[in-house]
DNA sequence: AATAATTATTGATAATTATCAATTTTGCTT
DNA sequence: AAGCAAAATTGATAATTATCAATAATTATT
């Protein structure tokens, strides 16, 4: 009896998911056959450079963020598998718009801009795929810069707890490779006053904190928060 | 000999935009049967509210925003003809996740999302230039996004204006039906702000302002105001 | 053209957030 | 386990922006 190793399970379920999206087996061949594996923090893409390749996150973590000219980063986006990174970019001024970085040990997929492209073309359902996709993105976005153009800081960085628990990580508990620095970017504040605002909420009893994982005790009350503005 | 009115014209180009997306004649009967008219400063479509349509504006000009509970709205894009809104919801919870009002008096094509969608699904040229739109919605929005979250006042006004001037009405020359809190909500700042650093650049002869319109003078100086941070 | 309503402007002040510097804690490497 | 590097924390201060209030200018309405 043969025992699947992580891998090959892995591989299943990127098939599976690749399936879903409507892409039948020459095409899931096609768009899975090169993988880069890349180490913690290496840059998956650099924001303005030639843009490639579509990528599909086969495991780890990644964060996409906008890179400013002050070392200061705006994270829009984490991504899990399988998610497809980089199709705001297949069509455009064929640059990378965003920096996309990898916070563990993370497997991508590349797909040629040009190969992604021409499966689109020649398959209704997964262009529908994509498009569902794409519509995603720009809510995410949405609610990015509805939390950080209108909010102070308290709103701001429990939008950003509710996203990482809610959308990203779908527990209670904020996986510790998410650091507050992190958390800074994707709120659009200084990492310091993250720092202070975390303090609030646990002595408020909204979160607890061992070392750098956080766990939310009480969801209504960051929501009530967020809101209040 | 038949002089066209107006109206007639902006079928025409509207009716030769639909073409160049790949719609057929059908198509262009379905998409545009349904026009409505809208005064200035009413709603084409309000945050939250079931998302029946997408629009295709016909004539006149909208802005977009994301609306926060304080009244403190905050403009993502305008729009001028032909532009489709409401891309974000054609799939997806089914709300409007954004509010869009009228600048002025505005023509909008309300097309069924359902039959929107059936024409991407039957249609693969038509897809592929949806897919375009949503690339560059994407990019717009990361611009925004990096420049509200990282930058100074000066900087994100310069960011507006630049926006203003080069992608919206692709003149040196904004249109006085921008206001100066449209300018505020674009950039994510207060009203008051917004005329303090415009006092300033009059006084750097970067624009000129003549009542509500404001003109530019030196593009490369508000350039280097934007990346300067 | 007169009046009302909206928008723009200005100054003063308060509130918020960033920055800087110093210290502690944590995680990683050997 | 020791030592080093990175990340987190804390306090003090400076910088930036929002808010409030009052007035002026512009636009819309009758």
């Amino acid at each position: 009896m043969k025992i699947f190793s992580p891998d090959d399970e892995n591989n299943k379920k990127l098939v599976d998911f690749l399936k879903k999206l409507g892409l039948n087996s020459p095409e899931i061949k096609i768009v899975t056959s090169t993988e880069i594996e890349f180490k913690k923090g290496e840059n998956v893409c650099k924001q303005g450079s030639f843009a490639s390749y579509i990528m599909i996150l086969k495991e780890g973590w990644l964060k996409s963020y906008i890179e400013n000219i002050h070392f200061k980063n705006t994270i829009f986006k984490i991504t899990k598998p399988f998610s497809i990174i980089g199709l705001s970019c297949l069509y455009g001024d064929n640059h990378y718009h965003f920096g996309c970085q990898a916070l563990m040990p993370s497997k991508v997929c590349l797909v040629e801009r040009t190969v992604f492209d021409n499966i689109i073309k020649g398959n209704n359902k997964f262009a529908s795929e994509i498009i569902k996709m794409y519509s995603n993105s720009l809510q995410n976005l949405y609610d990015r810069l509805n939390s950080i153009s209108n909010k102070q800081s308290l709103s701001k960085v429990c939008d950003s707890l509710i996203y990482l628990s809610e959308k990203i990580f779908e527990s209670d508990t904020i996986s510790p490779i998410i650091t507050r620095r992190d958390i800074a970017e994707l709120s659009g504040l200084a990492t310091e006053n993250i720092v202070r605002v975390l303090a609030e909420l646990k002595t408020a009893n909204a979160i607890a904190i061992d070392k750098k994982e956080i766990t939310i005790l009480d969801m209504d009350m960051l929501k009530r928060f967020s809101c209040f503005g």
